[in-house]
DNA sequence: TGTACTGTACTAGTGCACTAGTACTCTAAT
DNA sequence: ATTAGAGTACTAGTGCACTAGTACAGTACA
């Protein structure tokens, strides 16, 4: 494997290493089935604490992208399992691409745009749920 | 004025006070070159910091919103002069709606699609500028 | 059964967004 | 000039996300 997240950037190191691990796994790189490097062996490599790395491997269990199994390892969840199919993965990420570059064109500045993603979010949750966070 | 800000809402107050501002103006009740209440009756009226009320009043000016007017008072720019038009804004909402409702259809959960959306954010961006936060 | 490998749990430090307290500056009218 | 009422600037407290250090617990196999 080979990951290598950047230190600099103000995306958290845990979120960068899912990126790259979902990515890797949507590309085909990753397997289903197959092994992801262990813990320690990450989280050496990259220099960084093993809470870190897992911390990732959680999120990406939660998502279902993974399964944890303790004392044993970690392994890509075959896709045909996954609860979101690749071809609809790619169908929706075109289609926000689409709506985000319509809303650039409009003149809408990031900030508004995240600010009405949050919106349309919370429409159909009303109140349940962590709202994403917003920066000034 | 009629702002009531959630102090129990994971949401920042002067988000919130942001939001309402917008929705009135956006709806009519607050009209073009219409004065804000001062920050300090504001700030009382709300039991908040100035400073918080300030802060709402200042992202609402970078938005172009209002305008500020140093030992005068804050005024609600009209729409004519809004650097996107109401009818644009009002689009951009039902698209991104629509969007997003799409994207839970296909069974993505809401943390998926801000990482979507964020995604597509820098994707025209590469590199600059402020990107989301985002959580566990 | 012990050892070498997995992931887990607990505690603590750090940075930053958010809010508050309070003193300052600007404008207009008297 | 003075005063009243507007926004601004500076300092500090608090909470939480993120990361790290380090001890614990499950699994497999010689």
């Amino acid at each position: 494997m080979f990951f290598r997240p950047d230190g600099a950037s103000p995306i958290p190191i845990y979120i960068q290493l899912m990126d790259q691990v979902r990515h890797a796994v949507e590309t085909g790189n990753l397997q289903g089935g197959e092994q992801l490097s262990a813990l320690r062996d990450v989280a050496v490599r990259l220099a960084v604490n093993v809470n870190t790395v897992a911390k990732a491997y959680h999120e990406l269990a939660a998502q279902g992208v993974v399964e944890i199994q303790h004392g044993i390892g970690v392994f890509v969840v075959p896709r045909h399992k996954w609860p979101v199919s690749l071809t609809q993965r790619r169908a929706a990420n075109s289609l926000m691409k689409e709506t985000v570059a319509k809303l650039r064109e409009f003149g809408l500045k990031p900030d508004e745009i995240r600010r009405m993603s949050e919106a349309a979010l919370n429409d159909g949750l009303a109140g349940k749920g962590t709202p994403g966070r917003r920066r000034a």
